[in-house]
DNA sequence: CTCTCAGCATACATTAGTGTATGGGATGAG
DNA sequence: CTCATCCCATACACTAATGTATGCTGAGAG
């Protein structure tokens, strides 16, 4: 849906025209600085919600209570409750597949590229793991929603297989071992274990040794 | 919540009084044929929208229009709709931890226990693996929920760490064995893809080889 | 035949969410 | 100062869900 062309990370750009009627010609320099509650705000705030209650959960009165504003205030920004969910997945899609894909590319030796991988699981830094585990709660009611989140499982494990086929490995098997570290990672963050980081590392040789089988 | 003692498979035994009054004495013998819609039919409706939709579909009247009463009906039968939430809960631990905990029961040998609880998921009789899944989700937006899967989670990975141990694995190496398959499983059904039973027993040869090391 | 009660239908009250229409304050341009 | 416009507040209409109170019907007991 919509273009999500030139998309910036200040989220604040070219967005959708506002809602009232066709009288806007003029955008002011000054629109993303955000003294108030800019677009980023609200998808910020829905992002959390989703986090924390599920899609059902993110609604526009506890959103705009949470900015300190009114309801008004958000039919201003969005068209509707639809507008603000259709970006709040494009948001999902930029902050966590892209970085999975740019992890997992092609430079390096097949095992700096699954260190990567973990580097990038475990930091939940430039990937948060929580709200991909949110989104495919989202995607189990949505079939629209279903449909972006299959397309990026398919190319988080098409960027895997390729890791190991670059070990020599046979493509089916390659594909096999993607899938058992994806899977399990997925499985992972589904069941949301409280661990520390300190007991997840101590674990790390161990899951290494058998979900691998580097030879370089 | 409740006792939950002797509950039987007919699952239209002991249950909560009716709401009412207390107006109610004498239980007829003939309950539990179910020309209406007994509880159990309300709980598996209930079951399947949950599956369908998440738990915020799980809503009176639909459920009602599809067992063919109104919600008339409903209430005759349970207190409210977290009445009925509760009862899908204890539904679900029902169908699916305990028939799981059987399977990895000591019996046999490793690779024969091993080979138990692969049929267990890969035939989805005995054990749903979509209605995991819901309920998963479900416990994401739910505390209590996420108490009880969380506890069913534990079970699980024990059961099949003592699996391992059985090998002859050390503890450590053998609980990391067990996450690295129970995730695994999560992880599938959480990405819900829509493989044929052939395609995947097409493959287990080559997962069992890379998620075990049996010797026997 | 009558009475009772299980099992549901119907009607009402309440709450809560969405979307829209409109008003009003602040701010910069002229 | 005037005016336009961004941005939000307020008020209204509408829908839909829950829970409760009460009416109705059919079947078995006597």
């Amino acid at each position: 849906m919509a273009d999500a062309g030139a998309v910036t990370l200040t989220a604040a750009g070219g967005g959708p025209a506002p809602a009232g009627g066709g009288r806007n010609r003029r955008v002011h320099a000054a629109d993303t600085v955000g003294q108030g509650a800019v677009e980023a705000d609200w998808i910020a705030a829905a992002r959390e919600m989703l986090i924390a209650g599920g899609i059902a959960s993110v609604q526009i009165k506890p959103l705009a209570e949470r900015l300190g504003v009114t309801r008004g205030g958000f039919y201003w920004r969005f068209r509707n409750r639809q507008d603000l969910l259709d970006q709040l997945l494009v948001d999902w899609e930029k902050r966590n597949t892209r970085p999975f894909l740019k992890a997992a590319e092609r430079a390096g030796t097949p095992r700096e590229r699954f260190r990567r991988m973990v580097r990038l699981w475990m930091d939940e830094k430039d990937f948060d793991p929580v709200l991909d585990t949110a989104v495919r709660h989202w995607a189990s009611v949505d079939p629209k929603v279903a449909e972006k989140v299959h397309q990026a499982d398919d190319a988080r494990i098409a960027a895997l297989t390729s890791l190991f086929l670059a070990t020599g490995e046979e493509p089916t098997r390659a594909m096999v071992r993607a899938r058992v570290v994806y899977f399990h990672q997925i499985g992972y963050y589904a069941l949301n274990l409280r661990e520390t980081p300190a007991q997840r590392r101590k674990l790390l040789p161990i899951y290494d040794e058998i979900m691998t089988d580097f030879r370089d």
